[in-house]
DNA sequence: ATCTCATATTAGATATAATCTAAATGTTTC
DNA sequence: GAAACATTTAGATTATATCTAATATGAGAT
């Protein structure tokens, strides 16, 4: 990933390009497995500038408001995180938990009539199912839901 | 909501029927706003057979595993519950945040080139917007995501 | 290049949500 | 009614996220 352009979006939407802030935004550019903050955390801190627990926090909320990342909806514990580029959908593993990017696609609308008086801004996907890896273990045991490493 | 089929559905699943299940249970039938454990486990108390945070807690994990309750998939801090009877999507509010039914529609599958060797089970749909309550205020500062109280 | 100050980072404390523990209570089976 | 099993309980513990207030730093102004 470019780092100006990481460099750009940053002071783009007028936040600094502190070498914290653009460790968190430059391994979210370049991991789209939706990682928790505990894992950004690990990852920055295993290369240089060693930034806390709270920097990374703070950065997560500043990316978040600033429209550049985004909190993904899935259930589960602890926050996920995603670059927001381009738009897509969402598939979830039943089996390992494990959260992938879909190719985005337009979705049919609900009815006018559903909605009511609602305004409606977008519409997202979840697909459910049985990623490549568990999907060979047979569709069976789909309990523990437990992340396996990657 | 008949308290005589919830009965049912529980003993049909292996769970026995104690007040402490069933009045979570029943809580989750009648109100459709996907509360949290907190506010479960408020109600249920404020009428009689005080449970504990953690039956209340362990109730849900067992509801859920038995397939009647699911977890509702959006961001924020805590989970939100769901009891699964008719199929549907879900509405989040981008101001206030809340979570509201969507009537039922089939959702176009993603192309299979798209989907690799993934075994797809279901497709639902997260719609977002402006909810009935908050679409008069404006599209604008749909900042705060603070919920309203009902 | 240096100054300046709004912004950002930090360590640690605190808050909140969820889970665990082991003991007590309730239910079913024989 | 005794044994076996399931559920509830209070309280401790863990995990996740946020807050605080002291310190450091980046980037524009001079
Ligand atoms: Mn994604
Ligand atoms: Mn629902
Ligand atoms: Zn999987
Ligand atoms: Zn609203």
């Amino acid at each position: 990933m470019d780092p100006e352009s990481i460099r750009q979006s940053l002071e783009g939407s007028g936040l600094r390009c502190t070498p914290q802030r653009y460790g968190v935004m430059a391994f979210l550019m370049e991991h789209a497995g939706h990682p928790t903050a505990a894992e950004i955390f690990e990852a920055v801190n295993r290369l240089d500038p060693r930034s806390t627990r709270a920097t990374i926090y703070n950065n997560l909320r500043d990316l978040v408001q600033a429209g550049l990342v985004r909190e993904v909806a899935v259930e589960g514990r602890s926050a996920r995180f995603d670059a927001k580029g381009m738009r897509h959908h969402h598939f979830v593993c039943d089996r390992c938990g494990s959260i992938e990017d879909v190719e985005w696609y337009e979705v049919p609308r609900p009815a006018a009539g559903s909605l009511g008086k609602r305004v409606l801004r977008e519409c997202e996907l979840i697909v459910r199912g049985l990623c490549t890896r568990c999907a060979p273990r047979g569709t069976l045991s789909a309990k523990r839901r437990r992340r396996v490493d990657t």
